[in-house]
DNA sequence: TTGTATACGTTTGGATACGAAATACGCAGT
DNA sequence: ACTGCGTATTTCGTATCCAAACGTATACAA
């Protein structure tokens, strides 16, 4: 496995496991139950239930413990909104601090997204790498930490995947607009762009 | 003291020794000590320094144990650059969906400010009273929890405190002008009025 | 039948003890 | 002053234990 620590192994397992589907918001997360998975002893796993409080992704319940996060709608709707601001502001700051570089990686991998456009979870991780690298490329690690944050909250909602071959083509078309402006260096217009692409 | 939970104890614990200087940037946090100061286990201890871990205001050294985060300048600049999205943005939404009995406890803070003119430290403890007032308004749990994550990594640089009694009228100054802003609900203006009040 | 009270089992919260591994520190020698 | 070694300290994780609290099921009363 990862050189990590067990706790954090712990950690990247628990929120695997939503990924995956295999813990549903509302389900229990009981301490034995997920160390006996993870052929570990409760410490461990009690730190990873903290950080993923701490994330949100987690709710600890007093005396009842650690519930995976139920998303209200009022609570959906803010999610979608702050992760509309974040993407703007990332391509903001992208737009005056990234290199041509990163820019010509994230041209590379919308390419690679329109490649794979019969083949929607593909297409769909792909994105979120897209999405990764226009973090990276702004160079701000509060932002690039908010961002990873808000993107665990989402996946609360299901694994997310593109619907058809047709959204894609919308999407990529979206992201060439992006990476136009971000070698442009026009932050106004790649903030626009990144935000119209939701 | 509270009725939480002895972790949740520790941390806020921890919390409050770093916002008073008595662990600086660098110092070591040892889990006996600590604990021994809050006549606790170790247990629980572990369990905050994990989440101040998630929360970026701790680093964890793989066999050496917790220090308290060092922010390099250029981490400086970006932490600061990310707090005035944040705020601009608190500010464009708090315009939106803030209600006028939250504008008028925002106004009634500002007063408060400026009759603590003389008196700095009374004057910043207020200040942030007004920013959580003004994230409070714009009715985002998500964009209220980054910056609260933003505030604590601010405190890593030390007590923040109002220079002279001429730097609190021109703050008053401008929180006015954001004031004005949100009850004309003028988001743009609110925005800008928060971005240029830094 | 419905509602309330009580008793029980399960699970968390926390303390403590223990072993292993790795780091930090001090001390010697050059 | 620098290097190398040995010891001491500290963390990491396990295992066990106890108390408190929550949920459930059962028993009782209306």
């Amino acid at each position: 496995m990862g050189q990590g620590s067990s706790s954090e192994a712990a950690y990247e397992a628990v929120l695997e496991a939503i990924r995956r589907g295999d813990y549903l918001p509302g389900a229990r997360l009981r301490e034995e139950e997920v160390g006996a998975r993870l052929t570990l002893s409760r410490t461990p796993v009690r730190e990873a239930f903290r950080r993923l409080e701490a994330e949100g992704i987690v709710e600890h319940r007093p005396r009842s413990g650690a519930v995976v996060r139920r998303l209200s709608q009022a609570e959906l709707v803010e999610l979608y909104e702050m992760r509309a601001v974040l993407e703007r502001t990332a391509a903001e700051m992208a737009a005056k601090h990234g290199s041509a570089a990163e820019f010509d990686t994230l041209a590379d991998l919308n390419r690679r997204i329109a490649g794979e456009r019969d083949n929607p979870a593909q297409a769909a991780a792909i994105n979120q790498q897209f999405h990764r690298g226009l973090y990276l490329a702004c160079r701000n690690r509060f932002l690039l930490d908010a961002a990873r944050g808000l993107n665990n909250a989402l996946l609360l909602l299901g694994p997310t995947t593109f619907t058809d071959a047709e959204r894609v083509d919308t999407v990529v078309a979206q992201h060439d607009a992006i990476i136009e402006a971000l070698r442009a260096r026009d932050a106004a217009a790649a903030g626009v762009a990144a935000e119209t692409h939701l």
